[in-house]
DNA sequence: CACGAGACCTGTTCGC
DNA sequence: TGCGAACAGGTCTCGT
């Protein structure tokens, strides 16, 4: 489910807390519920409740799509994949349906790990590298040039939808912002990388920049079941809109399969082809 | 190396 | 109405 911007929403909630949540800064986790043991990627569900009863939490952080927690000595690695959440609920307030991990603090609050699907993952280490060792650079981050995207767009010869997948290639990108800003760039999700001209990588780049900020400005995008007050649902140009006319030109909208995942894109506007569009 | 298929899971929606 | 198939915001492993 959540990509970049979702886990960046997530993040700040837990940081600064709402009208009816606490912040969970300096909070110290007084016990831990384990629910589904496979949720635990390391150590052993054992060592990690051990591990982990007494901490207290000094930051929120994020790297790609993991939220970073940094707690006394080590740190508390969350990847939410498909379904997972995260919520502040009152210490009394029975399990979800859907509960995976909670932990529970020393101020009577909960913080529970909600993962319909079960395929998120939570690490507790000294060391984060051995967890985010090998993912691309953040979106934003300064060193990320025009120039290094387009040596790196061209270092391999690939899809390009596949290839902003691909959490070692630049990390934070899904389904959704990846098909959102291929749009945005007009560049067919078929194109290969290597093909980008200067002017569309920089376009590209430029594209990925632009969507997720104002993905993150509307607090994530809210889809199917899963709502956490997210809106830039609302905003979709092409993602879930297959059929529907393209807001630029008016084309149909059209919807493939590509590398194992539904890609929408508009035919007008995204030209398949292998030659640089001037 | 690039790419496709299958696995991991549960719930919702679609098509007959 | 009912039931199986297809599909879902992610990532890993294997085979070609």
């Amino acid at each position: 489910m959540p990509e970049l911007p979702e886990v960046e929403t997530i993040r700040r909630g837990l940081l600064a807390g709402d009208a009816s949540t606490p912040s969970l800064l300096k909070q110290r986790v007084s016990a831990v519920s384990i629910l589904w043991e496979k949720t635990i990627a390391f150590p052993s569900a054992r060592e990690f409740a051990r591990n982990l009863t007494g901490k207290s939490i000094r930051d929120f952080g994020r790297r790609g799509k993991f939220l970073l927690t940094a707690l006394d000595d080590a740190f508390l690695i969350f990847h939410l994949r498909m379904s997972g959440d995260l919520n502040v609920r009152p210490s009394l307030t029975e399990f979800h349906p859907h509960d995976r991990l909670i932990l529970h603090f020393a101020s009577g609050w909960d913080l529970a790990f909600n993962d319909t699907r079960k395929f998120g993952r939570v690490w507790l280490t000294a060391d984060p590298q051995t967890v985010l060792g090998s993912l691309g650079p953040e979106p934003f981050d300064a060193a990320l040039t025009r120039e290094a995207f387009h040596a790196m767009l061209h270092a391999r010869s690939r899809q390009l939808k596949p290839l902003l997948l691909d959490q070692s290639f630049i990390s934070g990108l899904g389904n959704i912002y990846t098909d959102e800003a291929l749009f945005s760039a007009g560049l067919h999700p078929l194109r290969s990388s290597s093909s980008l001209s200067e002017q569309e990588a920089d376009a590209l780049l430029t594209a990925i920049r632009l969507v997720l900020t104002r993905a993150i400005q509307e607090h994530g995008s809210s889809i199917d079941w899963v709502y956490r007050g997210g809106n830039f649902q609302n905003h979709f140009q092409v993602y879930q809109r297959a059929g529907e006319r393209c807001s630029r030109c008016g084309e149909i909208i059209q919807k493939s399969i590509i590398g194992q995942r539904g890609s929408h894109y508009c035919p007008a506007c995204q030209p398949e082809r292998n030659e640089p569009n001037v």
